[in-house]
DNA sequence: ATATTTTTATGCGAATTGGTATAAAATGAA
DNA sequence: TTCATTTTATACCAATTCGCATAAAAATAT
């Protein structure tokens, strides 16, 4: 948000550390029941210092998912890689996003599900911005899956047939990220995974 | 919430009518970004009368999460009724609550997904009541799956394959939910849906 | 040192929040 | 008509909301 400059008071914050603090208010409370007190609170910042490095609660918001979707990215595809054919990566990755949903790793604190899939379709009818938030965030999950398949089988399916199974994955994805928050155990919930990326990417 | 009396001054509103005015409000918004003003503006009752009728703006949102579940029950096992096989009958049902997720029955306005699926989540993690508020609605979906793959074929399926065919078509349809809140077309969403079920329940 | 620049801290302020106290209105019972 | 009962309407309450105006603090540049 701000570049470094020599002069003037030097922060005594780091932003990304911050912002991954007000990411955890957001993925606990939601957008609307979170205040500007209970981050000011949680960052231990006040609000002028917020707004001044943020912008306001939707900015501070917008950005969280930003962050939060880079992260996760970078985690899944890190859990994709420790091993080789379709089937076998897509199970890495979807234990490692159970994990991550279900509070098991540095970047989730608790059982929260994913931040975008348990937070933003609340707001997604209010506001065309938090909307177009959702339609990105999964556009990229089918993208991911996508390309993975699409590397790691080569011309087994057409191009039509590889972007439903990556929906199909997508779609299986979210609806775990919702029974996580409801409370479904992890292993509940890699065994559904599992058994699903057998159907769909045998 | 309150049977009918002989004496006083009598209402001027139907109870379930109200509630489904109410529902529409949350679902629009969600649960917390939702004022009593904004029920209030919507039903045409004022503050007061809604709180004798219903309580709390808690008890409100849980009433109305509560008759959309049994609407959306007797809705989706209309539709479910008139074909015959798992497939086809699945089908049936996946096209309805897409149709019901889009805005396009009676029951619903607009495009706003499925109510508890949309708006619960975002609660969730503050509040144990929404909690399990969203496990029982998942747990209704999934006994409703489950029981229509029961009846629909004899003893081909354990019960142990058959819970597991009964939470993936949960899951998918819950995916599906937040796609349409995203704004996805129900052709698209009845596409996907369409190519789960001939996987899950061929 | 003095001035300049940037961040922090205090605190305000207009608006909104959920809930309720109180009184007026509308009905049936006596 | 008079009384009892229930709903409606007005208005208020204390608490919280987001955002910002203003001033103090902490650093560098000159």
């Amino acid at each position: 948000m701000k570049q470094e400059s020599k002069r003037g008071r030097p922060r005594k914050f780091d932003e990304t550390e911050t912002l991954n603090r007000i990411m955890q208010v957001f993925w606990k409370n939601g957008y609307a029941a979170t205040s500007l007190d209970q981050i000011a609170s949680e960052t231990g910042l006040n609000r002028p210092s917020l707004y001044a490095a943020f912008g306001s609660k939707k900015e501070m918001y917008l950005a969280s998912i930003d962050q939060f979707a880079d992260e996760m990215h970078s985690y899944l595809r890190e859990a994709g890689a420790k091993t080789t054919g379709a089937n076998s990566r897509l199970k890495a990755i979807m234990a490692a996003a159970i994990e991550l949903y279900t509070g098991k790793t540095a970047l989730s604190s608790a059982p929260y599900g994913c931040l975008a899939i348990s937070t933003l379709p609340a707001e997604a009818a209010q506001d065309p911005d938090f909307q177009s938030a959702l339609e990105a965030m999964i556009a990229r999950m089918d993208k991911g899956f996508a390309s993975l398949i699409r590397h790691e089988t080569n011309d087994e399916f057409s191009e039509i047939e590889l972007l439903e199974k990556a929906q199909h994955l997508a779609l299986i994805l979210h609806g775990i990220s919702i029974r996580a928050r409801a409370g479904a155990t992890s292993q509940t919930l890699k065994d559904l995974a599992f058994s699903a990326v057998d159907k769909i990417v045998p």
